[in-house]
DNA sequence: CTGAAAGCGCTAACAT
DNA sequence: ATGTTAGCGCTTTCAG
C-alpha cells in the first residue's frame, strides 16, 4: 500500500543528483550521460516511480489527453466511430477523456465544461440533438481546439468531419428508383440533428425532382432507433397504398424495420425493399443482410482525430470541413419491382 | 482566440481580492460573504474563466477522474457495461478516462500505465485474455484503487464485480435438459479468460454429472464473436450425430449461430435449440428472439463503480467479490425435443 | 554534463 | 470575512 508516491525529487535524492537531471534522463535526453540515464531508469523502476502527467501538464500546458463528447455509445455506429478515434489518438500518444449526454443539449454543455476543466489538448464532439453553438461555449472560451464529427452545428465555423449525407441519400434513392420503385417511404424523419435534416430533406427533394411527387403520409418521424423503425414500418404498411420500398434514417432504424417485417411474416428484399444508412457491422449479419449506404465510420474517426492534431498544431489554420463520400453496399434487402 | 487563459490570480487582481477568496468563493464556501461570492462568480463568467482541475489536483491529490480499461468496445456487452459505469461515475462527479486493448495483455499493461500517469482516483479494469497480475503492476505500485469488472485475475486479491457464471451456465443447461435435450453442444470454448473457462468447465461438469457423458466433438473453440459462432454451428452440424441444442459462450456467438442457421435454411427454436449468455439489447431484436442468460450488465456496471467509490473512500477495507445472480430469459430459440 | 531556482494554477494552513 | 504564504510535482531557463 504505497502511502506516499515516489516523486522526481525522491529519485533525485536517492541517486544524489538534481531533479532536473532526473527529469531529463527519464525523457531520454541526450543532455544526460548514458550512465546517469540508465541509473535513473533503474532507480525509477526499483522504487516504483510513476510519472505524474498532471504536474507535467501544469508546466508544459499540454496534457496528452483529448476529450471526446458523444451523445450515445449504445448505437453501434457511434461505438465504431469511437473505436476508430481511440485507436488513432492512442497511436499519437493521447489518452481519451470520455463523456456522453444521451441527446440532451443541457447535459452536453455540462459535459463539455467538465472535459475542458481537465485540460485536454483538444476536443472531438458529436453534438446532441438541438445543440447550438451556445452549448460549446465553455470550449470556445477556453480556446481549446475542437472538431465536430458526424453531426455539425451549421455555421459554427468549427472544423467538421462527416459523411456527405445529401449524396448518400441520393445514391440510395437512385438505387431504389432504378429498381423500379416509385412509391418510396421514409422512416425516421428527424429535425433535431444535421444528419437527420439533410437526409430527410434530400429524400423530399428527390421525390419532387424525379416527378414522383411528395406524399407526407410516406414519412414517419422519430430519432434513429430500432423502436422507431419498428413503429414506422407498421405505420407505413397500414396505409391504403403502402410503399414498395423504404429509405431509413440509419441502420438501427432499418433493423427495427426488418424486425417488424419478420414479425408480420414478410421478407425484406421480397415483399418490400429496405435500405439503411451507415453500414454498421451488424448490417452484414442480418438474414436477409441489409443493403445500406456505407459512411466509412472507421475513416471518419481516423480523419476526425487527424484533423484535430492539425488544429492543435496550428490553431490559426482556416476552418476545414471534410465530407466522406458514401458508397452503396448491395446486399439482400432491395429487389426490383 | 484566447491566447492566455484566465487564472484565479487574474480574477483576484480584477476584483481586488486575494486568490484564496476567489478559490473559496468559486467553490461556494460559507466563509466568503454572499456579496463577494456573487461578484466572483460574475467576474468568472464575464472574463471567461475556466477551472483548471489538473492544478487543483496537484494540490488536493484528487483528480475526479476514474480510468476505465476495456479490451473491446465493439462487443455490445461491454458497451452496455461501459455505459452503465459512465452513467454512475458521472452522477458521482467523475470524468472517465478510457483505454482499450483488443485482448492484447501487453497493450493492456501499457494502457494501465498511461491511465495511472493521468492520476485517476481509481481504475475499473476488465482484464484482457491471458492477462496476469503482472499486467496490473503499474496500477498496483501507484497504489491507486482498482476494481475488476466482468472478468477477473483469479487470486489477485483485487476487488471484483461479475456474474456468477457457474450458476448461469447451470441455469441454461438445466433449461435445455428439462426440455428433453441430451445431445448438447458448446460453442466458444475459450481458455483465455475467466468467464470462458468457468462457462465451459461448468458445461463439461454438468454433462458428466447428468449422466450424459462428455463428447469432445461437441465443443468448438474460439473467443466469443459472431464469426466463431458461425463457424462453430457449421462444424457441429457437420457431425454424423449433430447436437439438438447448443450452449453459446455469449450472445455475440449465439448471433453468429443464428446467422449460420438462417443461411442453412434452418430455424432456431424449431430445428435446433440455441441459448446465449449476457442478454444484450440486440438479443430481443432477432427473429426468432434469442433465449439467453441475463447477466444484468447495467447492474454490473453500477455496482462496479459503487464498489470503486467505497474502495477509494477506504483503501484499507477488505477485498470484496460481488457476484450477480443470472436469470433465464426465455424467448424463442429453445423448444422441447 | 549537471545543478539551482523559478514558476505553472491551485488549495490549505495560518493570520489578521 | 479576507489576505499571506507555502507548496503539490514537474519542466525549463540559466549557470557552472
Amino acid at each position: 500500500m504505497a502511502v506516499r508516491r515516489i516523486t522526481l525529487h525522491d529519485l533525485a535524492k536517492h541517486l544524489g543528483v538534481s531533479t532536473a537531471t532526473v527529469s531529463l534522463a527519464l525523457r531520454g535526453s541526450q543532455l544526460v550521460s548514458l550512465a546517469t540515464r540508465e541509473a535513473v531508469v533503474k532507480a525509477a523502476r526499483d522504487l516504483g516511480y510513476v510519472y505524474n502527467r498532471s504536474a507535467a501538464g501544469l508546466r508544459t500546458t499540454r496534457s496528452n489527453a483529448i476529450g471526446l463528447g458523444f451523445h450515445d455509445i449504445l448505437n453501434p455506429f457511434f461505438t465504431e466511430l469511437l473505436s476508430a478515434i481511440e485507436e488513432t489518438t492512442l497511436e499519437a500518444g493521447y489518452t481519451v477523456l470520455l463523456g456522453t449526454y444521451q441527446e440532451d443539449p443541457v447535459r452536453m454543455k455540462q459535459i463539455v465544461s467538465t472535459l475542458v476543466e481537465h485540460q485536454p489538448d483538444g476536443l472531438i464532439l458529436c453534438p446532441a440533438s438541438h445543440a447550438t453553438i451556445d452549448h460549446f461555449s465553455a470550449a470556445r472560451q477556453s480556446g481549446v481546439s475542437i472538431v465536430q464529427v458526424s453531426r455539425e452545428i451549421e455555421g459554427s465555423g468549427i472544423d467538421f468531419v462527416g459523411a456527405d449525407d445529401a449524396l448518400g441519400t441520393e445514391i440510395a434513392f437512385r438505387h431504389l428508383y432504378e429498381c423500379g420503385h416509385r412509391r418510396i417511404g421514409y422512416i425516421g424523419g428527424s429535425e433535431a440533428v444535421s444528419t437527420g435534416r439533410t437526409r430527410r430533406d434530400t429524400y423530399r427533394r428527390l421525390m419532387a425532382e424525379s416527378g414522383i411527387g411528395h406524399d407526407p403520409a410516406l414519412i414517419t418521424e422519430g430519432k434513429g432507433s430500432r423502436e422507431n423503425g419498428l413503429k414506422g414500418i407498421i405505420q407505413l404498411l397500414a396505409l391504403s397504398e403502402p410503399p414498395t420500398a423504404v429509405l431509413c434514417l440509419n441502420d438501427l432504424t432499418a433493423f427495427g424495420v426488418l424486425m417488424g417485417l419478420a414479425r408480420l411474416g414478410l421478407t425484406a428484399g421480397k415483399d418490400i425493399s429496405v435500405i439503411g444508412c451507415d453500414d454498421v457491422q451488424e448490417s452484414a449479419q442480418w438474414a436477409p443482410a441489409l443493403t445500406t449506404i456505407r459512411n466509412h465510420n472507421d475513416q471518419m474517426g481516423k480523419k476526425a482525430a487527424e484533423l484535430l492534431f492539425r488544429r492543435i498544431a496550428d490553431p490559426q489554420r482556416p476552418m476545414e470541413r471534410i465530407l466522406l463520400t458514401p458508397t452503396l453496399v448491395e446486399r439482400e434487402t432491395v429487389s426490383s419491382v
